[in-house]
DNA sequence: ATTTGTCACTAAACACTGTTACGCCCTCGT
DNA sequence: ACGAGGGCGTAACAGTGTTTAGTGACAAAT
């Protein structure tokens, strides 16, 4: 890794975090570094391969976000404080975290890189081994962590990306109290016992939230 | 409303469909219209215009998969059934789903039109209609509408999104029971019940998914 | 019947974009 | 001292959204 190839990556980050996606150009970047554009070419394949590497300095990021969190003493602080540095870290850092959600295709590529994939992998294991303790300590119903760590997962991506998108009509210190309300009922459920036992009784290996 | 207006919209949707966001070009367009690019101006203000009724044409066609649900005749039937059309839509027509959550700047604007806002604000409506009429049939616990609503389309919203862009990596009749169970874990809730109990002291307006 | 005016269109251009080919220069190893 | 190679700049290509200026046709008005 040379010494030039860290200058532009650097960058690269600066200027992915002020202009945004739509505003980063290998022109603008060459500027920055104090060079013209081809230059770059002779440390990064193109712009695909800039931007991969931003990628992966989000994604570091995120994780020391994250890993803050299991420092906390019991499952259950865990979890609760993971999904708070969730919150915190795409609300204080918006650009970064959109570009974890980024489709390949908007960077140009036609796949992840490999490397983006494992730290993807690394992060949904990360809240796997979360639910999975909450279960041990009979905090969470008994079941498939991965799954259930995938429900929780899709629905505080899918709240982030809807108010990031402003289809909710509200501030930041609104949306936080919505989040987590919506996290509670997530995970209180929200149908009645009755409609839950039924349901329980055709999903048989769905978690219950019953017995008697 | 011109002629010519009518044969560039359908034109653009064609080409949408076909190459994308990314491959949209307004002269791309104007060779399939059979004129050049800057004859296109004359109709539309610029390629966001075009754009915007490009996803106009996406909120007609996913609502017209949605309420082919409310001819079924119980609230639990309309409301299952919704889902259903949901994914359906989603998977049959993934350039149309996704055209619905772009984000406002990915296609040149700094917020989205009056006109899609409204249509935004309709289907959330629907989706609120259909959570109220099970909440009244007892079939969902009561509460508000609104922020229960919005729990499950943050939900389905955010699977959709993970699924679509290979953070999931299954194939597709995997990923519809995958949508599936999971919707159920969130209607069952996922804690156990002393948990859901404590949480339900401390959140007195959550859905409680308790009671003996 | 001639003029006027409006409307849709084309050609050319501007300021961008990512990327490549070519040539220059400087440094390093021999 | 001298070749080799790496880093860089210039110019260029193909593409983008958009604007300006000019052209032609056709309808309305005099």
């Amino acid at each position: 890794m040379s010494y030039q190839r860290e200058k532009i990556l650097a960058a690269a980050v600066e200027l992915y975090l002020q202009d945004g996606l739509d505003g980063f150009s290998m022109r603008k970047l060459a500027k920055q570094v104090g060079v013209t554009a081809p230059a770059l070419y002779r440390h990064y394949a193109g712009k695909e391969a800039v931007l991969a590497d931003v990628m992966r300095e989000a994604h570091r990021a995120f994780m020391s976000y994250l890993y803050r969190a299991i420092e906390a003493p019991t499952p259950r602080e865990r979890f609760q404080g993971a999904g708070e540095r969730y919150l915190d870290f795409a609300l204080e850092h918006p650009r970064w975290h959109a570009i974890l959600y980024f489709a390949p295709e908007q960077l140009g590529m036609v796949e992840l890189p490999a490397h983006i994939e494992a730290m993807s992998s690394a992060r949904h294991q990360f809240w796997i081994d979360r639910v999975r303790e909450c279960m041990d300590a009979g905090i969470l119903e008994d079941g498939d962590p991965t799954q259930t760590a995938l429900t929780l997962w899709a629905h505080a991506h899918g709240l982030l990306q809807l108010y990031r998108q402003g289809h909710l009509q509200i501030g930041e210190s609104e949306f936080r109290a919505l989040f987590e309300e919506s996290g509670v009922r997530l995970i209180c459920g929200i149908a009645t016992d009755a409609f839950a036992h039924e349901l329980a009784e055709r999903y048989v290996d769905a978690p219950t939230a019953t017995e008697a």
